[in-house]
DNA sequence: GGTACGGTTAATACGTTGTTAATAATGCGT
DNA sequence: ACGCATTATTAACAACGTATTAACCGTACC
């Protein structure tokens, strides 16, 4: 993860301005993949997200707009940087671009020096990344989550059972952010998109189902730290 | 470390610009105290940094510039993020100022609401769960602290203990203000946001239970100055 | 129109946290 | 050495957060 050799997602429909600045961040020292608008970048995050140290989404986008694809981003990756460009009057965007994550914004137009120190920053600050690919998202215990399927598998009995889709993304959710505290408002956030009383009660009804699918292997664990959120104790390896 | 009630060191020596800013920030919620020079902010960083969230410099100051105090500033506090506040024209500051820390700048002029919310990234990336795990596990003569997962780690004998989020708070301003005094009324405005008789008591008992929870390490002491503070003996190394 | 299903709301029991209180110990000035 | 203020420690408590089960309700599909 050499910082002058890293690899950039890069979403923008405006062709020049995407060629100009494409060049220049290549110039630079950066790999970029350039996608023109949102559905070639949905391509790119389900099946390359890996590939990419950071990701630099323009918010106006024909058909899916930016923060559509941070959330797709977020879903597969907790911690890839995120740089949302702006035009300059969008103020609400902007704000809500930030809240959703520890995610930074540019406003249009910017220079593009500008635009590389603020990846190198991030890139920096990301540089340590925790606990992230060392495991198999999929592998939990002796439990196996197709997310595709919606199938959690006990692997010793060869049992299966079908979850439901928000059973299913939770799960997963927690399964990427394992052993790690999970705030109860980034949950509901991400799952459910808004974040009142209700949807909390909601949430801990989803959270003892799991409990009671997951109860086969003791050393799975699903946490509360009180008056936070969950941390999901699965063992290494 | 409500967010909104934020102090602000705020470094400016250019008096109209600092009084208009000043009085936003605080119109908005922060608490700001203001040095209009680099000789009263060496005085605020050397005797009260433990009081602020963020520190907002400018470069162009008179006798001591932004950089030296940065310097200052982390040498106390490695966590405490800083925005320079810079010239449109000083590229290579821009460039000396980011790199040496995770810190962001801002060209001036700049909108105050501009302002603010870069100010709100950095308070959102400082508290304590999305914190830079890069310098997260603070070891603490035996012990290990773990700030995002709220875990206290005695090394030798493998134990570990979760900590309640103020336990956690009160450790981690400990540990950043090692082998120094840090006053009650700090970390009680630090912590609760203010400070009155009951929660100076509040703040007793929690001290009590983090000398519970470290005393398997004899060197490890939160030493009472009377009438004053406590000031966290940890051994060096 | 019934029924199966998924998700939300309700009802109720339970656990944890931070604060307060009670009491003992310590420090400090005179 | 005495008295007052500050701090230490433990226990008790109320407020709030969480767990679990069951009832409810809309929707889709026969």
């Amino acid at each position: 993860m050499n910082t002058t050799s890293a690899h950039l997602l890069y979403v923008e429909d405006d062709e020049s301005l995407s060629f100009v600045t494409r060049d220049q961040l290549e110039h630079y020292g950066f790999t970029v993949t350039h996608c023109p608008d949102g559905h070639s970048a949905e391509d790119a995050i389900s099946n390359q997200l890996a590939r990419f140290d950071c990701c630099l989404l323009d918010i106006m986008l024909p058909g899916v707009d930016g923060f559509e694809l941070a959330q797709q981003i977020r879903a597969k990756d907790e911690h890839i940087p995120i740089l949302f460009l702006t035009a300059k009057s969008m103020k609400e965007d902007r704000l809500k671009g930030l809240r959703t994550g520890g995610d930074d914004y540019i406003t249009k137009p910017f220079s593009v020096e500008e635009l590389i120190l603020r990846i190198e920053v991030f890139l920096k600050r990301n540089r340590i990344r925790p606990a992230t690919p060392a495991f198999d998202p999929q592998l939990l215990g002796q439990y196996q989550l197709k997310l595709e399927e919606q199938m959690l598998h006990h692997l010793p009995s060869e049992e299966g059972r079908r979850l439901t889709q928000r059973e299913a993304e939770l799960l997963h959710l927690l399964s990427q952010n394992r052993n790690q505290i999970l705030e109860r408002g980034i949950i509901l956030e991400r799952l459910w998109g808004k974040n009142d009383y209700f949807l909390g009660r909601s949430l801990d009804v989803f959270i003892s189902r799991l409990r009671k699918y997951l109860q086969k292997d003791e050393r799975l664990n699903i946490e509360n730290i009180h008056g936070v959120g969950f941390s999901f104790q699965v063992p290494e390896g």
